[in-house]
DNA sequence: GGGCGTGTATTT
DNA sequence: AATACACGCCCC
């Protein structure tokens, strides 16, 4: 008997605390990064192990007696890599965001459960030691069992080996059990692709890639192209040069939709890759798979959402953001992070290269690459042979009656696209049928208890819903302040667009694809193949319809309402509809076919629109970049937002003048005076913010870690508050 | 007393 | 976040 072996466990879990948790641990020490089951309250919870000492420490402030033992080390998964857990720990600190919820966030959700996962099997694959001599031991007549016997000359999954004959699993055991199968790793296969998988490069594009193979260490790249330049084919060849070196890859694209699309184009591409898609569309268990064989080395190829930049590749040699500009890489909720920025640290950690590909990139990504920190790779030409760029005409809807929304002009170019048997979309910002549900007798609008919101009314399902909580109801027969029964739907979502076209186009009916008719896994794929099989000719549709979708019929673009972000307080709106209104402009004219793009606009004269025309970027860009600089706005300098949450908004506000008084004893910091959010009411809890500046973010980051320490040891009845650092509105 | 909402202390 | 418990309130 040897004396019984106690470890002191530092344990990471999922709970909105500022720290972690110690365990013990009788038996031999568990790597740094397992996952254990620990319990925690009346709960058991799952952790993750951060570290691991043969002596507690005393600063922990804790007695031996206080700790409870840990009840299990898991090995479903291999311990969280040193890097993934340092990027982890870097996030929580720059994110002002327990390290617990952090990792929980980077973990699949069935590795955040404290049972040890089950799926493990279908990550295992078999191979037959001697084909040949296994197909002697077997029946000549037993077709369906040779067949399996065949496919097992190279590594199969479990699933693999059940495609082929029903019974397949039962036989792979019993011939496992006899030793004619044996467990195998898939061997990448290394052959080059066909040749005629490798279409022209331009010389654009060409010099871009000379460049990207060049690159050794950390290097980023901000790959700016027009809408059809062939970003992607750029990629391609670069994942191609560092699959070939043995590396791996990892690609984040804005939204699950898109992921498709992409995945079939690259497993075209690269028929032999292991490639595995990581988005939160995915089942559970093929997430866990997917996130598994990643990191186990074995998938070579990511492409995921941003919660894919969070996942362990041992040996990552390129990271590659498209769209990077895209809102969608910033998670909104929780855990606030820019999945962009995150993964351009992770390049720096892992010393690899990463492209940011954009035809409108970030004002951040292009104050980094005007001031070289990012290297500059320009595709100047669309890649299709003679593809131009769009024609774009603006349509003062102050100098024209509007039909339901739609100009006359707007009306005649449609029905002229439509004669000559081609695509048109109509692109909106606004999805259900009407904004507002209104009284024309006293001036009722139909708004949201809880929220300082206007409902919007679906005409499908007659509904009015809330778009920031959610909730719904009928709408009311008659208004409720004075009975008027004549409510009337006041401006225009998808909804009603559609039902204006469907009267004035019967011949041709509108497709409508939004968020709220593409809930149900593949609808949109149904609805796209409708598109691109010529059955659907008139899209109808919001910003969905924006993004990375190529149509090659589609020659009119036709955009109802460009106002909206025009005047916005939000000193971002104007680059957001610049960035939007170019992307939509590219969808017209994809392959071959002239582009038109129809804008109507109220304020024709405004000098944003003649930049917008002329599709220069950069001119734009650079003039945003010297007013914020003017202005001292980000990215010249650190923003920070303390927001609070709380039943009345006097308590929220309260709250934040007391941390403003902290802020302002820090050294270089700008902390204003709280104010309402802008949706002040949100789920029936008022919200307030401050914006805390600095010209320092080193400064800004000390502030805000020295607020965090302060606010933590307050108690605060009834106010939940966090921290959103680089905040994406003010 | 029982059945509730609401507020608050605790979690290693 | 999840949980448990201590209040106060109502029931009649």
């Amino acid at each position: 008997m040897h004396a019984a072996v106690v470890s002191y466990l530092q344990v990471a879990l999922d709970v909105p605390l500022q720290r972690t948790f110690d365990y013990l641990w009788a038996g031999p020490a568990p790597t740094v990064g397992s996952r254990v089951v620990v319990p925690f309250g009346k709960q058991t919870l799952a952790g993750v192990v951060v570290a691991v000492s043969a002596e507690l420490d005393p600063a922990r402030g804790l007695t031996v007696a206080q700790l409870k033992a840990s009840q299990a080390v898991l090995d479903d998964m291999p311990p969280l890599p040193a890097d993934i857990l340092a990027l982890c720990k870097f996030c929580s600190d720059y994110y002002a965001w327990p390290l617990g919820q952090v990792i929980a966030a980077a973990l699949p959700g069935a590795l955040r459960q404290p049972q040890p996962w089950q799926g493990g099997q279908a990550l295992q694959f078999w191979q037959a030691l001697d084909v040949t001599a296994l197909l002697g031991q077997l029946s000549p007549r037993a077709h369906k069992q040779r067949a399996v016997a065949e496919a097992l000359a190279v590594p199969r999954s479990i699933e693999q080996v059940r495609a082929v004959a029903h019974d397949g699993g039962r036989w792979l055991k019993e011939w496992i059990a006899a030793g004619w199968v044996v467990e195998a790793v898939p061997q990448a296969d290394t052959a080059p692709p066909q040749a005629s998988a490798h279409p022209d490069l331009t010389a654009c594009q060409a010099s871009a890639v000379a460049r990207l193979n060049a690159a050794q260490g950390y290097q980023p790249f901000l790959l700016y192209g027009v809408t059809g330049s062939g970003k992607t084919e750029v990629y391609l060849r670069e994942i191609e040069a560092r699959l070939a070196h043995g590396g791996q890859v990892l690609v984040l694209v804005p939204e699950i939709n898109l992921t498709p699309q992409l995945e079939a184009r690259f497993r075209l591409r690269f028929p032999h890759e292991h490639i595995v898609a990581l988005h939160s569309g995915l089942a559970d268990g093929e997430r866990t798979r997917n996130w598994l064989l990643a990191a186990q080395g074995r998938a070579r190829i990511v492409l995921g959402t941003r919660l894919a930049v969070f996942t362990p590749l041992p040996h990552l040699a390129l990271i590659v953001v498209d769209e990077e500009h895209d809102q969608s890489y910033r998670q909104q909720e929780g855990f606030r992070y820019s999945a962009r920025d995150v993964a351009v640290y992770r390049a720096r950690q892992a010393q690899v290269p990463i492209v940011l590909g954009s035809a409108t990139p970030a004002i951040e990504s292009w104050r980094n690459m005007r001031e070289g920190r990012y290297t500059l790779l320009t595709l100047g030409q669309r890649a299709v042979t003679g593809a131009k760029p769009p024609q774009m005409t603006l349509i003062s809807t102050q100098q024209q009656r509007l039909f339901d929304g739609l100009t006359q002009t707007a009306i005649n170019t449609l029905r002229d696209c439509l004669d000559a048997g081609q695509q048109a979309l109509v692109f909106i910002n606004r999805r259900g049928y009407s904004p507002v549900l209104a009284c024309h007798e006293c001036g009722w609008i139909a708004s949201c208890k809880r929220c300082d919101a206007r409902l919007v009314l679906h005409r499908e399902d007659r509904r009015l819903r809330c778009h920031h909580c959610g909730w719904e109801s009928p709408p009311p027969a008659q208004c409720p302040d004075c009975g008027n029964a004549d409510l009337q739907p006041l401006g225009f979502g998808t909804q009603r667009l559609e039902e204006t076209l469907t009267g004035l186009f019967p011949d041709t009916p509108p497709l409508r694809i939004d968020r709220d008719n593409t809930r149900r896994k593949g609808s949109l794929d149904a609805m796209l193949q409708q598109v691109h099989a010529g059955e659907a000719r008139l899209l109808v549709g919001t910003q969905m319809l924006a993004k990375g979708h190529d149509f090659a019929g589609l020659s009119l673009v036709v955009v109802v309402n460009a106002d909206a972000g025009l005047f916005s307080t939000d000193f971002r709106a104007q680059e957001r509809l610049f960035a939007q209104l170019l992307q939509v402009a590219g969808r017209a004219g994809r392959a071959g076919l002239p582009g038109r793009v129809l804008i109507q606009t109220r304020y024709h004269d405004d000098p944003f629109y003649p930049q917008l025309m002329s599709g220069d970027y950069a001119a734009f860009a650079d003039r945003v970049l010297q007013e914020r600089k003017a202005n001292d706005l980000p990215p010249y300098s650190a923003w920070a937002m303390l927001r609070a949450e709380s039943k009345t908004l006097m308590r929220a506000v309260t709250y934040l003048r007391e941390a403003v008084q902290l802020l302002r004893t820090q050294p270089g910091i700008h902390a204003g005076a709280p104010i309402p959010a802008l949706m002040m009411r949100k789920a029936n809890q008022e919200r307030a913010q401050v914006l805390v500046s600095s010209s320092s973010r080193p400064a800004l980051q000390s502030a805000m870690r020295f607020l965090m320490g302060e606010l933590l040891q307050k108690k605060a009845p009834g106010v939940r508050w966090y921290i959103d650092i680089d905040p994406s509105e003010a």
